[in-house]
DNA sequence: CAGAAATAATGAAATTTTATTTCATAATTT
DNA sequence: AAATTATGAAATAAAATTTCATTATTTCTG
């Protein structure tokens, strides 16, 4: 954990003097990483042992061990953090900005997800007898993407973005037939009825959405990737990507559980594109 | 720069004592930060001056402050990198490769492109009277997504993942025009053909594909996401996510081109969705 | 090519710097 | 007023650095 948003946390735990020391080095952390004890009890205006406890409340050995934990923290450097792109923003800083916050939101779809229910999903998916991507708007993309995944194994796999003819599909899945629904905000109300008449015809519902949503309680496993979207000018920017990305962690489960002999067969589906395209001379 | 790299690299300019203390490092530094000079002199088999001429020959003030460099290069720990699945992976580790790989990929993406061509990019986009996006397979899904962006902006937008479509609607292009050709090898005949095409009736081609390649060449400007893809199980994964990345920079672009009336309209666009979803119930 | 001279490398011991502990006093709470 | 907690001066301990003598290595010379 970063050492300064502990300090931040602990302010209150803190005595009057330790105070002053926790408000030293959160003013200047990268100085204080290059003074020594007496140094920094001296700018924060205490003594020398009063800095000591102050290192020790923060669970580290001492002040070279605390140094050495800020060091690291500074080192981080909130590597990447959502950072909102501003009007004046030139192209190389919202193209960092954009950049960063996606890697960000991977960052954070990654810790939220659970292997537990990946697993269960990718068992589901193998045992499939039909796989169904449904999505709408910025989630249809990914469906799509999940289409073009899928149909290489050679399973049977469809996509739509069109409300009538998910609607269709769903009123036709049997028990076997695995439904997976892509939805960032899990309240788009002509999925939540798909997702329902799919669930009603025996299908398993898959949902790639937020947990305790209208959709996700029509599911019976929700993969959730919880991504805040506030760097977004109004547009599904960041959750879109790490559906993606999930999506290839699916399409990866997949692959590995079918073991070798399919993976070749991958291999060959590959290989058919190549006199499509224009020889790499080399 | 990260300590224990320059360490390598230095590794020959280092007395015979010297690298042996350089050795103990590298074998276990995360052991070293909590070491104190006397204790690493001995674990090295040699003195403690020797430690300390170690540290001043790569530009630090003495061991504490090597140690403090040392802690930094641990934290930021090979941040993320492109790793194999492996066919014995648990769940937790291919999605934790997966994401990583494709954060490692934005990443590479990001120092690869060059914001002098995405503002000339941004420029013809606003300037546009129509907009086309064109790709196959993989990279339909991002010429899919891009026209989910820019429709929003009310600007005419087309996308097309049809050779033949594609083709019709090059031909019929004219000055003004702008086509975005998606490709992650550039290699794709009939793509290079519709990119040719468009040129031939004076539209703006720019190119979202490598460098170099027979598609380049027929663009006028060439966004390149050049990501290796070697982690992928035969499927495009990481190549398309930083293409969809580059995707948002430009409708970000775009919006912040025209200023933050504009910016108001698309909240609205975004609003008008609102009635299709269940309420949020906080 | 031996061997002397010069140079560089190394560590023991001394010194200095830095951190920690102890303990008496001051401040705060009960 | 008593008990508790916080604080810093001084003492101690620990760690790092410097000095300097010794050893190893290289370079030069006859």
């Amino acid at each position: 954990m970063n050492i300064l948003e502990k300090i931040t946390n602990e302010l209150d735990m803190l005595s009057k003097s330790e105070r002053k020391v926790a408000e030293v080095i959160l003013a200047s952390p990268s100085t204080v990483i290059h003074s020594s004890i007496a140094a920094l009890a001296k700018q924060a205006k205490i003594s020398e042992p009063t800095v000591n406890r102050f290192c020790r409340r923060l669970d580290t050995k001492g002040y070279p061990d605390f140094k050495l934990h800020l060091a690291q923290s500074l080192a981080n450097g909130t590597p990447y953090v959502n950072r909102h792109v501003d009007e004046n923003d030139t192209a190389e800083e919202y193209t960092d900005k954009i950049f960063e916050s996606t890697m960000a939101s991977l960052e954070q779809a990654r810790k939220n997800l659970d292997s537990n229910d990946i697993n269960r999903a990718v068992d589901l998916l193998t045992q499939a007898s039909k796989i169904s991507f449904f999505g709408l708007g910025a989630s249809a993309i990914v469906a799509h993407d999940a289409q073009n995944k899928f149909f290489r194994f050679n399973v049977p796999v469809v996509y739509f973005d069109d409300i009538l003819m998910q609607r269709m599909s769903a009123i036709n899945s049997r028990q076997g037939d695995v439904v997976i629904m892509i939805s960032h905000t899990g309240r788009t109300k002509s999925l939540v009825e798909v997702a329902n008449l799919a669930k009603e015809n025996d299908a398993t519902v898959i949902g790639i959405t937020a947990k305790g949503t209208p959709l996700a309680k029509e599911c019976s496993i929700v993969l959730s990737v919880d991504v805040c979207e506030d760097t977004d000018l109004y547009m599904p920017m960041s959750s879109r990507i790490a559906q993606l990305a999930l999506i290839d962690v699916l399409a990866t489960g997949f692959t590995l559980r079918r073991g070798s002999k399919f993976r070749d067969n991958l291999k060959k589906v590959k290989d058919s594109l190549r006199s499509s395209r224009f020889e790499k001379k080399d």
